[in-house]
DNA sequence: ATTATGACGGTTC
DNA sequence: AGAACCGCCATAA
């Protein structure tokens, strides 16, 4: 496993972002708070670490901004799984209301 | 303990 | 709407 086991932070923000069905979507910041936490940034830092076997994509920043860098590789994810777009074709936003995802 | 960094959030200009 | 600034949290050096 990526994560050694102590790591609670990390343990459950990978079993959060793993939580989420497709078609779904949750931000940074409501990942954190999950966890009683309002690192945003931090739950950034552990999808760019152990992010890679998780569905990073499903993800997003508030305001429905894919993660940043990595929008062209979440694209095709969405289209995939049928997540509510808006904004096509010129840019792209995910429809966060629409597609938010309660981690209950 | 202190500093710097980052797939962030929100406010302000 | 885009850029700048500050705040928050976890990790690495």
């Amino acid at each position: 496993m990526a994560a050694p086991s102590g790591d609670e932070f990390v343990e459950h923000v990978c079993s959060i972002v793993a939580s989420i069905p497709p078609g779904r979507v949750m931000t940074y910041g409501d990942v954190a708070a999950v966890l009683g936490s309002r690192g945003a940034r931090a739950v950034g830092q552990i999808m760019a670490r152990y992010g890679t076997d998780l569905p990073w994509w499903r993800v997003i920043r508030s305001g429905g901004h894919p993660p940043a860098g990595h929008e062209d590789r979440a694209l095709p994810h969405y289209r995939d799984e049928g997540t509510p777009l808006r904004d096509l074709p010129e840019s792209y936003r995910i429809d966060y209301p629409a597609a938010r995802w309660s981690h209950g």
